[in-house]
DNA sequence: GCCCAGGTGAAGC
DNA sequence: GCTTCACATGGG
């Protein structure tokens, strides 16, 4: 039983929480019927999709749920980003397949991390290279009595300080130097994360992308999932067979022209976009 | 065994 | 500039 804990309710409409919290956005939430938990801003939480919105429990108490409102995107006019939508028929399938699919707006540095973690993973190995980091190195949270220990997700601070050893001990492989080094870029102040907000998107970019083992894709993944970058948008493997198959299924397109194509197509909310086809992708039956 | 995974960096044209 | 390859590890 949960005793100093607090719940409430978020107010919201057309929120699809189950596609939201398992479409390779975040790494963290497991499934706990009716809903799911997970750890966000240092604090485990469970949530239960209801007809009035999302109800939140935590372990510790709480008074004031911006944080979680934050994360969730939760006040944001999805009606609105979706008129922003091109209305050709691979995007109006996407809609169709997933409903209320959002964007989270995640903490720069895990996000950051996750996402170099990711390179030629497939997301279940992504999940276990996350719990694995945050079990050796996160801090414990308070949870639920009985409850199995959580953690969050380790600090820059923490990581630098540790042997390219002990990360590869948590299965990173090749990742475990990248992750080190970014670590201690963040860590030493020489990247300023918060400060990424307030620049251009494509000086933000360059800047992540002077980071080892941080390319476009993962640069863009950050923009889109940390930040209020809404053109940001993460063109992987997924989204690639995406955009060809669906948009180009005659002719083989090669890949600066998805680029080229994805830029003119998309519109203001591209990255946005790009959530639903990547998922629509990974979920549908057929092709 | 084989191929692939929410890629990137470096080496070779 | 562009193409190819190595990089760890595990799932299907």
């Amino acid at each position: 039983m949960l005793i100093s804990g607090s719940a409430t309710l978020l107010r919201v409409q057309n929120y699809n929480l189950e596609a939201t919290l398992n479409s390779g956005q975040a790494f963290r939430w497991d499934a706990a019927p009716p809903g799911w938990e997970g750890v966000v801003a240092g604090r485990w939480v469970h949530l239960v999709q209801t007809p009035e919105g999302i109800r939140a429990q935590t372990a510790a108490p709480c008074a004031d749920w911006h944080w979680l409102a934050h994360y969730l995107q939760s006040e944001i006019d999805l009606e609105s980003v979706l008129r922003t939508f091109p209305t050709d028929p691979p995007m109006r399938a996407a809609l169709e397949h997933t409903r209320g699919l959002r964007l989270l707006r995640q903490d720069p540095w895990e996000c950051l991390a996750a996402f170099i973690c990711s390179s030629t993973k497939q997301i279940v190995q992504i999940r276990q290279i996350i719990a694995s980091l945050c079990a050796c190195f996160g801090t414990p949270v308070a949870v639920p009595a009985g409850h199995l220990p959580a953690f969050a997700f380790p600090g820059p601070e923490t990581l630098a300080a540790r042997s390219e050893a002990d990360l590869r001990a948590c299965k990173l492989g090749f990742r475990a130097p990248y992750l080190r080094a970014c670590a201690q870029e963040v860590a030493s102040g020489r990247l300023d994360l918060p400060r990424l907000a307030q620049m251009e998107v494509g000086q933000a970019r360059e800047q992540l992308m002077r980071l080892p083992g941080v390319g476009e894709k993962i640069a863009n993944c950050v923009l889109l999932f940390a930040y209020p970058f809404p053109t940001a948008f993460p063109l992987d493997v997924w989204v690639k067979r995406a955009i060809q198959r669906l948009y180009f299924p005659k002719r083989k397109v090669h890949v600066k022209r998805l680029a080229s194509f994805v830029r003119g197509h998309f519109g203001p909310h591209a990255g946005y976009a790009q959530q639903y086809l990547f998922h629509y992708m990974r979920t549908r039956k057929a092709l």
